[in-house]
DNA sequence: GGTGAAAATTGGGAATT
DNA sequence: AATTCCCAATTTTCACC
């Protein structure tokens, strides 16, 4: 399997179009057309295209950790002992503390972002992982970039 | 000021919304509606609500970073110099490569989730990141777990 | 582009607590 | 009394040709 063309060419006018739908993914059509001069019809092809191509991928409501109950938020880091990185990868879709899990180079396998109801909820979550490997705690003290939209880049 | 409430109370219905919502921010009300058992204005009732009180603060398009010419994705923590921090924290939202920057607990300041196009790319980047601090580059191989959504937790 | 179907929105009223 | 829902009508959006 061949990888002819990832790297899609996007033009100016689709480029502000994922602007707006990064800013407001239930925006109308007709909305997005004035805004950028297009009628509805175009816009929706134009979605619809980079919907097939993957450009874009989905649309996510954003829902509030703290709003729903997880005030606390952690990066926990897992160096998998010999042999238990395939089994944590396995069931790491389950725990739903985590939102965000990665496989990285360097010292430690797998970095993780976790939201927790408090201390507790914390030190429960620590003790499930250490059958998997050595863990390392940061909390979380505030957000200072959340889920930056991608903006065309100066080439 | 005192916080009175903050973990707001969600019924089941309105987690279903959030489900409904978390999977596909395009989703129209009526269709909710459909799935939930309530009527469109029902449902437009709701989430108006929950997005007033914070619960749901945004929606947004999920936008391929790969399709876009962002091919290499890096975690990089940052250990500021003294006095630095500050500065840092003032310019990280212009820095069109970080997706996501949080303050932490430990050893390290700060860690981002950046996205760049080659090797040379991030060899530029961390070459701005060095008059603020001392980096620590992990590349990402492959994400396990991707914005998973909120659901509701078992107390 | 233009037309028919579907959805959003608004206002008002009924039921539940 | 406050909240939440439904119904009906208007406006807007969507989708197909």
């Amino acid at each position: 399997m061949i990888h002819f063309i990832l790297n899609t060419k996007i033009d100016v006018l689709n480029w502000k179009i994922l602007k707006l739908l990064q800013e407001n993914a239930r925006e109308s059509f007709a909305n997005i057309g004035r805004k950028v001069g297009l009628t509805p019809p175009a816009v929706a092809e134009r979605v619809k295209k980079m919907e097939d191509l993957g450009v874009i991928s989905g649309y996510k409501a954003v829902v509030s950790h703290s709003h729903t109950g997880y005030q606390l938020k952690a990066i926990i880091t897992l160096r998998a002992f010999m042999g238990k990185l395939r089994p944590f990868l396995e069931i790491v879709n389950t725990y739903e503390e985590v939102v965000n899990c990665y496989r990285i180079t360097g010292n430690e396998n797998i970095i993780m972002l976790v939201v927790l109801k408090d201390q507790f909820h914390l030190e429960k979550f620590i003790d499930k992982l250490i059958q998997y490997g050595e863990t390392r705690t940061h909390i979380i003290l505030s957000d200072v970039v959340s889920n930056a939209p991608i903006k065309k880049r100066e080439v």
